[in-house]
DNA sequence: CTCGGATATGACAACGTTGTCCAGGGCCTA
DNA sequence: TAGGCCCTGGACAACGTTGTCATATCCGAG
């Protein structure tokens, strides 16, 4: 006797409707509706007749029906670069966090670091029509967003700043912080020192290189070309940057790593290398007090918060210019970036 | 001048419809349809014609409507436990991909372990007609699915197994893995062993402490009580429950930590611990290879993975009764796990 | 020249809900 | 008892899209 169902011609497999409600409850649709939404104006006894046959039925209210009508999904989309990303976890359940207090859903998509699968899925939150979007940018113009962004759908970029559109940006100060670390390093006995990075097109990989030639400008040092190394986070990569460095007459005593990626593959590195090479890392990662390892922290968690409390205070009506806030960073000193230059 | 706007009286901020694009475009509402959706029949000029209008207004299709009308969401659910949790990053990470690649958006919640969130969030998910739903339990009883899973949304849980309800799960072996890694330590000459763990409301938990258990007893040891603390992974109890079997007359010499976050405070403690105290701990953590923390290895993209692909099995026809998926772990010995007893 | 048939297009209903508005009935007051 | 008011409940339209079906147009064959 296994067999039967799933052969439902309907859509939803059939689903009761508020009119089904309706007429097994023996009253109208709309006393139905006042139920469902705790309107007032009901009997307690006709209520609780609705509520029976809702109960008995199974009914649950369409949302898309609701949403049709009341133009507001509750719903926000957050388009990041890889949830995997230790980094984007955290900051991803903040930004749940706050929707929840706001009654709001959210909606998540990873660009890859893809422009083009940015927009797309940008693109694809706009025809579901959330109430608004936070955007970690993977191309750098954003210009597609504008009838969007006009049509009402409030917009706050996220970590790097949006291209050729003014909106509401959240961003950490990574020329400060990798400046910071740089100058932490330094202030160590370090001259030669060098620098892993992501692809320069990514803002924030672009400011940290600035932040880096900052602080060695700052200290009288002329960086060399083979101290620093941009391209891909790609393990193999990193580490084949990082030999290079560290082979040679004249090495460098000293790293500083662009990203929680970079770091991960660079300590691993220099856990196989003989000298005792300093290192500092931008991002913290867990267990990195364990291992020692100096790093500047930047609050993931405390981005996310920061971002979707901008976003609701634009949906709850806030209509000041465009801000743009940038979250200090925290250098974390844990024995990697305090150690002196090796012979 | 920067002042007008947000004063919009209509839905979505004044948004055209199809209908606007057809006035302007001097063709009829379904044209516009057949275009936006590109179905054929239509003249060269026409679409050009349409397009222009499109473009012009800034129109983007109301998937809302759409949906009610087509029946389709074409969006999927997933319910975890925490998206800041390193383990459910990559799973999540991994069931989106799935999802893309069948063109379905991915919409998250975390549930905080705690049931009644779980199923607010399930019950939103679902009134949001998702197509289908995957589920890291939180409660033990999932009856109130009952009647959502009758109207046709497909739901695989993960991790744990469902309450009181028949579905599709997929499971990671967390009795064999367990056992495999207490056998791991009994074979290195321990036979105190001590085991941290979840709350055992949770199955995973229950399921590791019994895997504990049994390769206790295959040893022929007999455990004593003051070896098991089971509860919240809050760090201070974690700490708290170490501290205490390492200290007093007969310390264990080996601890089995039953989930990631119990292992991260293990590992503290024992780094501030004199004695070398042998380890091991359930799911991997990064970096747990500089730091030789053997682990019993769960993939969670291959878990999440596998759920999607299940789901989408179904959603794409699949009839057959409700599969118990269950897949491997593996020991990574680093040797935290294969330290001898300390005297 | 006519007819069959393909092709392009539009009119209209329907999806399930909510907002507006009106009707009926009970109750109070004058 | 009439008049008015409040309270409850229902009929109906609208939200923006898609499916169905009808119509208009055009082509080629007979």
């Amino acid at each position: 006797m296994a067999m039967t169902a799933r052969h439902s011609e309907s859509r939803y497999g059939n689903r009761p409707t508020m009119k089904d409600v309706a007429a097994r409850a023996g009253v109208g649709l709309k006393t139905v509706s006042r139920v469902v939404n705790g309107e007032p104006g009901v009997t307690p006894d006709t209520e609780r007749r609705v509520q029976e046959a809702i109960e008995a039925l199974g009914f649950r209210r369409n949302d898309s029906a609701r949403v049709l009508r009341k133009g507001r999904t509750s719903s926000i989309g957050l388009v990041l670069e890889d949830l995997a990303d230790p980094f984007y976890g955290p900051l991803s359940r903040a930004v749940e966090e706050v929707a929840r207090a706001h009654g709001a859903l959210l909606i998540n998509g990873s660009s890859a670091e893809d422009p083009e699968r940015e927009q797309e899925l940008v693109l694809a939150l706009c025809a579901r029509r959330v109430d608004g979007l936070i955007v970690i940018p993977a191309g750098d113009d954003h210009r597609y967003l504008e009838p969007e962004i006009k049509a009402g759908i409030a917009t706050v970029f996220v970590d790097r700043p949006a291209g050729r559109v003014d909106a509401d940006m959240v961003l950490s100060d990574s020329f400060g912080g990798a400046r910071e670390g740089v100058a932490h390093l330094v202030a160590h006995g370090h001259r030669r020192i060098g620098f892993i990075g992501d692809q320069p097109r990514i803002h924030t990989a672009k400011e940290r290189l600035r932040g880096y030639h900052t602080a060695m400008t700052d200290a009288g040092i002329t960086v060399e070309d083979s101290w620093v190394s941009l391209g891909s986070t790609d393990p193999a990569r990193v580490r084949a940057a990082a030999e290079t460095m560290l082979r040679g007459p004249e090495p460098v005593t000293a790293l500083f790593a662009g990203n929680n990626r970079v770091t991960v593959t660079v300590v691993r590195v220099l856990a196989e290398c003989d000298r005792r090479i300093a290192l500092v890392g931008f991002d913290d990662i867990e267990l990195a007090d364990l291992l020692g390892i100096t790093v500047i922290s930047q609050d993931a968690a405390a981005v996310g918060r920061t971002a979707a409390e901008h976003l609701f205070r634009r949906l709850d009506g806030a209509d000041h210019a465009p801000a743009r806030v940038e979250l200090a960073t925290r250098l974390v000193p844990r024995g990697s970036g305090e150690l002196p230059p090796a012979a």
